[in-house]
DNA sequence: CGATCTTATGTATACGTATTCATCCTTGCA
DNA sequence: TGCAAGGATGAATACGTATACATAAGATCG
């Protein structure tokens, strides 16, 4: 049997042949169809099918300087960061664009991940909630690609930068609990260095020192369900519960609501429990979350339009700071009146919106 | 001012000339270190440095003819692929290859998006749980390109497969049950026509029906939580309770759950519960749930190893089709004796493996 | 000490496409 | 009829790198 394995890759060289037209015209057929006589059009079409030609986005990236394709750098864990993974991949399919996707569990693994890819010349780099030291940064900048800092509100000023109104957002879940009356508070972040973080607390401190309630400080340690789970420990062991506990994620306040029970509390019984980030299972009927939405679509969308927006002037004197604002959710988990969850009848969820989603 | 805007990128030439060697010299202290001479080595690093290069991977792909990146065509929704992405991107980074991402809403725009994909002459292409005709398939392995199918039984013996064994994962669940002393049992599908979804269920039904028990079949109509939310009302008017209730996935099974909670029914006092996957969630002492835990980490290396191997071979007569056994995690949900859940003092979780999780 | 082998480097070319420039043909108009 | 303008195509080149081949200089050995 011949050896006929290796079979070169269909080029438009070839098809050019078999059309009996030049190579050059093979290109603009698929690059400027419309420059390209109607029957030549056909013909090597034609040809092409028959061929079985797929055109080599790679040679085209060399020649053109551009490859289509957009970079994330996204923490590997955390039910928001997959999240938001989706929606990347989804608006930058839309237009036309593919994602090359870096997952990292510590900082140090950014760095290094970060020189594997600027080799591959990409449009734009969405950065997520990673710390780049500065002058990588700059050299960064300097090879034309569009950077986008996304949820790391530090970075705006020195890169273009997508973030919701963290601080707007805790202030208007801050209020939400001054109006209900309470009047001591403790907020719980997850990692007092993160950025995001320290924005949450002082909308929540600022709005509710304005009405005269003081907010104590509380650290988890991470943005994570266990971490929230552990910290519900040190509140069930003091002198004397807050009216209410703002929580900095989602996640963590999932597991600060599952880790009260262990002490026979509940909310909204026994103390009021507000989230953020407003992620699908805060809509679950086991939680009903009063969260603040983050708006995930938007600020993907946002982040694409300027990593991938065709607008690409990388001299800009100011960089876009682009700043969403969320929208309160309000769950059982403020509800005043309602004593116990889960009781027989109670109706909760119906979010209203209808959401598309597909099988498995 | 002089418009100095546009450097040219600095090039392995740019090096050359600085380092005072010859460009193929460069290009061989970037790839193949070893074979030149050491303080060679040391004019071109640090010329290199000087310049600030950085080698273009985009020409190296072309003229190498490989790009180092595994592609993903992996569902745009569900928790359960929103880990699994997580872990694909891990694993390939490890070995030092791209992860191109691409989500998909329907079936439909696999197709579409799978031409755009063949242009980047990836070096393997994992498809999860997508519908690919099969003239397709047959077209991208002539390219030579790895395909795996991951999770998605029906294709192995097509094409290189990576999968659990859903159907003794099932069997699992189904002998745990028929221990507990079920005799009615229902199994709640997501999607009939999923491959997955029929091999679970044809596993409990056989082991039920080899301890006599019957168990009927009923579909959510999608693997979600709200889908299974909505089951919950079907379960609730039936005539009698089954024993148990086997959910085919752990996101429907939570639905399940809190549906279930609206008819004052709970598990596992009122019903047995179990799911399928192992998500994170289900170890979540809100859930607690027993299911099937899907080793992701595993199913995922094995993947990558198919799809990144260095071992390829796609002359293979037979396509290595790799099934993974899951292990069992018995949650609250199953637990006879207990009769309400969550109350006070009632110690859920403690499953015991120390994970490692990144801040947000 | 000359012949052979090893090692390090330079030369030249190819990877597959996009694009500039030149060329040819068609068409419109005076 | 002649000439300019435009439209379609071909020829040639460049994108930045890897690598086969050739070559020069030491190293090894009889």
């Amino acid at each position: 049997m011949v050896r006929s394995d290796r079979k070169r890759a269909v080029t438009s060289v070839d098809v050019a042949a078999a059309a009996g037209v030049s190579q050059a015209t093979v290109a603009r057929c698929f690059t400027t169809p419309e420059v390209v006589a109607p029957d030549t059009r056909l013909k090597i079409e034609a040809a092409a099918d028959r061929l079985g030609y797929v055109p080599n986005a790679i040679a085209r990236s060399l020649k053109s300087q551009r490859t289509n394709i957009v970079g994330a750098v996204v923490p590997a864990v955390g039910e928001y960061w997959q999240n938001v993974v989706t929606y990347f991949s989804r608006r930058l399919t839309a237009r036309g664009r593919q994602l090359l996707l870096f997952s990292f569990l510590d900082q140090e693994e950014v760095n290094e991940t970060l020189e594997a890819v600027m080799q591959y010349r990409l449009d734009g780099l969405i950065l997520a909630s990673a710390t780049i030291a500065e002058a990588q940064l700059a050299r960064m900048r300097q090879t034309g690609l569009s950077l986008v800092a996304f949820n790391h509100p530090d970075a705006a000023g020195i890169v273009p930068s997508v973030t919701v109104d963290n601080e707007a957002g805790a202030s208007e879940l801050a209020r939400h609990l001054a109006d209900l009356g309470c009047t001591r508070v403790l907020y719980l972040g997850g990692v007092a260095a993160a950025s995001t973080d320290r924005a949450r607390f002082r909308g929540a401190a600022r709005t509710l020192a304005s009405t005269g309630v003081r907010c104590n400080y509380m650290e988890a340690g991470a943005f994570t369900y266990e971490a929230g789970y552990r910290a519900a420990e040190r509140v069930g062991s003091l002198d004397s519960l807050p009216d209410a506990i703002m929580v900095g994620s989602d996640e963590v306040a999932f597991g600060m609501l599952d880790g009260l029970r262990r002490y026979g509390l509940t909310a909204p019984g026994d103390v009021l429990v507000t989230g953020f980030d407003g992620l699908p299972q805060a809509g679950w009927a086991g939680y009903d979350l009063t969260t603040l939405v983050q708006p995930a679509d938007r600020l993907a969308e946002h982040a694409v339009e300027l990593a991938a927006g065709d607008t690409a002037d990388p001299s800009d004197a100011q960089p876009p700071s682009v700043v969403v604002a969320g929208t309160l959710r309000r769950g059982l988990t403020t509800r005043k009146g309602d004593t116990e969850q889960g009781g027989p009848g109670s109706l909760p969820s119906h979010n209203g919106s209808t959401e598309r989603r597909a099988g498995q």
